[in-house]
DNA sequence: GCTAAATGTTGAT
DNA sequence: TCAACCTTTAGCT
């Protein structure tokens, strides 16, 4: 399930696999069926991702677009793969490995001015190299509207979910319902600092861990689930850092998790 | 074993 | 405003 992280790890992994080979395509679904025989043997030229968006590039013009949604899976592995069942979108394989993707909101064939169309309409994503942390203060601050549903508007700051919304907004005590417009600089440069390093955390360790190793329920192994976060998905739980129950409330279409006590304005 | 909810967006109404 | 996408998992039984 993916935030920007996931897309960007995704990217890298596929370049892994099929840059530079001749990879076979095909939709045993059915409904993807026509542009997969078209890729279908090509030189495949790697994969990038911007936001929460996923590009895939070939020795041709058209590039293969992909937004995971919620529930979208990229996954791969070594030769032989497992036989295709259910609804498989699109299979991309080589003699040594396959790659499956399933529940995908978006799988398809664009021109390449398409990209750049997509990449208009997308604010800032801090896993790039050139992130520009300036247009995104520039819309934050003139917002009226809460900064919790601001940090998920992708044409705002491109990958950010619902987990990094909760998760960061926590860590520099911001409540979910507090007008953009009401951030000062600093403020948003710590959050926007925050964003980065969880992110590329994220990147790194294929899951989101924002705890901190003397604040999770159990003191070894690594975090998982409810243990690896602070507030999100906690409703009713103890705060991490003082005992306050979490609260939860829908800001955005998605449930907003904050700890009353820590996150005042 | 079953159900509901989930790290998200699009497009119809 | 809401259904669709159609997978996975947590939390019940």
């Amino acid at each position: 399930m993916p935030e920007g992280h996931t897309l960007h790890r995704l990217a890298k992994n596929l370049t892994t696999l099929f840059a530079g080979r001749h990879v076979r395509a095909s939709s045993p679904q059915g409904r993807f069926t026509e542009a997969a025989a078209l890729l279908d043997g090509r030189l495949c030229a790697g994969a990038s991702a911007y936001g929460k968006h996923l590009f895939i590039r070939f020795d041709r013009p058209e590039v293969v677009h992909v937004h995971l949604g919620l529930y979208g899976s990229f996954r791969s592995g070594s030769q032989p793969g497992p036989a295709p069942k259910g609804a498989l979108r699109l299979r991309l394989e080589t003699a040594e490995s396959y790659a499956d993707l399933r529940g995908a909101t978006v799988c398809e064939l664009i021109e390449p001015e398409g990209v750049g169309q997509i990449l208009a309409r997308l604010g800032s994503d801090p896993l790039q190299r050139k992130a520009d942390p300036e247009t995104v203060w520039t819309k934050v601050h003139r917002r009226r509207t809460p900064i919790g549903a601001v940090l998920m508007d992708q044409t705002v700051l491109a990958g950010v979910g619902n987990v990094f919304r909760a998760e960061a907004l926590f860590a520099h005590g911001i409540h979910p319902l507090r007008p953009a417009n009401t951030m000062t600089r600093d403020e948003f440069d710590a959050l926007w600092l925050t964003v980065s390093i969880m992110l590329r955390a994220g990147v790194r360790v294929g899951r989101i861990v924002t705890t901190k190793p003397e604040h999770r329920d159990r003191r070894s192994g690594q975090a998982r689930g409810e243990d690896a976060h602070y507030v999100y998905r906690r409703t009713d739980l103890p705060c991490r850092l003082c005992g306050t129950p979490v609260r939860k409330e829908e800001l955005a279409m998605r449930n907003s998790y904050w700890c009353p006590n820590c996150q005042r304005d």
